[in-house]
DNA sequence: AACCTTCCCTGATGGC
DNA sequence: TGCCATCAGGGAAGGT
């Protein structure tokens, strides 16, 4: 599942090949996951040069002459990068690890729901299994995008993300602190994966009240999320399932998770054995001895 | 208002 | 070409 570290890894591999391109046509097999009918989709895009490409939590933001696209790939989006002097992989492997579904560059499937074509004979391919995700075009300095990108909270990486920012969008809300990191109106970009993998970093337990959490755990919290989202960064993003990069390659931080997806399987910290848990209906994983339910009491 | 649940969608998996 | 239930989950929408 595509979150930040994905989509600024697709976004860094896309960059050198679309930006100062112009789009030539578009083609739609389903329109579905555009947030405008075909025709005037078309219309607008067409003949528009790519100027740059920016990333506000897990949208990516593609800037065009007088037009922005938003692209939010939801659960399974993939966007490519397709070039026909490359060699098109033949099929699907299977991932050696997970047994899971893998794509190389390859040529437009049933999948693949909007075609971006560029002059020189290359294109850019959005592809999207589950169809969660979603394609908006706005005005680039319209009301819309300023609406659109104000509902996200604090941007890693950014001035934005500062220690007082930070305690003042935490609040005192009594929500579990994971549900709390889910939402992108706190800090934009986190998704379960790296959400589980900073509450392991800064030794919370899950399903503690976000109200509840003393300040030296939210300081820690606060420096987990960019640790956890640099590492993934770093490593290429986390291929579990669908993710790819723009060249429809696998990244490899799947292989330093700590927690997320290694139920059963022993801390690396401690040794426990790492729980699985439903938190707001996702799949939650932490370490039992490094990550507990309370803060421990002291006796008086 | 704040929080929780349901729903959208498809492919992989496992039971029978 | 076996059939069916279950699971994965981002985020909007609906419910309490």
């Amino acid at each position: 599942m595509p979150e930040l570290p994905e989509v600024e890894t697709i976004r860094r591999g896309l960059e050198p090949h679309i930006v100062g391109i112009r789009i030539e046509d578009v083609v739609v097999g389903d329109p579905h996951v555009l947030q405008l009918d075909v025709g005037s989709f078309a219309a607008r895009i067409r003949r528009q040069q790519v100027t740059r490409l920016r990333r506000r939590g897990k949208k990516l933001l593609i800037e065009l002459e007088t037009d922005c696209l938003v692209v939010h790939l939801g659960m399974t989006g993939q966007l490519t990068f397709r070039d026909p002097r490359r060699e098109d992989a033949a099929r699907f492997v299977r991932h050696e690890t997970t047994g899971l579904q893998r794509a190389h560059q390859h040529a437009p499937d049933k999948h693949t729901h909007v075609q971006f074509l560029f002059g020189d004979g290359t294109s850019m391919l959005y592809r999207d299994i589950r169809k969660f995700g979603k394609i908006y075009l706005l005005s680039k300095d319209g009301p819309e995008l300023t609406a659109h990108l104000s509902r996200l909270g604090l941007e890693p990486f950014s001035d934005s993300y500062s220690w007082d920012g930070f305690r003042k969008r935490f609040g005192n809300r009594g929500l579990r602190i994971k549900s709390l990191l889910l939402d992108q109106g706190f800090v934009a970009g986190v998704g379960n994966i790296y959400a589980d993998e900073a509450l392991f970093e800064a030794g919370i337990h899950p399903e503690r009240r976000a109200d509840k959490l003393r300040p030296v755990d939210r300081r820690r919290l606060f420096r987990a999320i960019p640790a956890v989202l640099e590492r993934g960064i770093q490593f290429g993003g986390t291929s579990l399932r669908d993710y790819v990069n723009s060249e429809g390659e696998q990244g490899s931080n799947q292989e330093e998770l700590m927690v997320y997806g290694r139920a059963g399987e022993p801390c690396l910290r401690c040794n426990a054995t790492i729980l699985r848990i439903v938190v707001s209906q996702r799949g939650t994983h932490y370490c039992p001895r490094c990550q507990r339910p309370a803060p421990r009491k002291r006796k008086k």
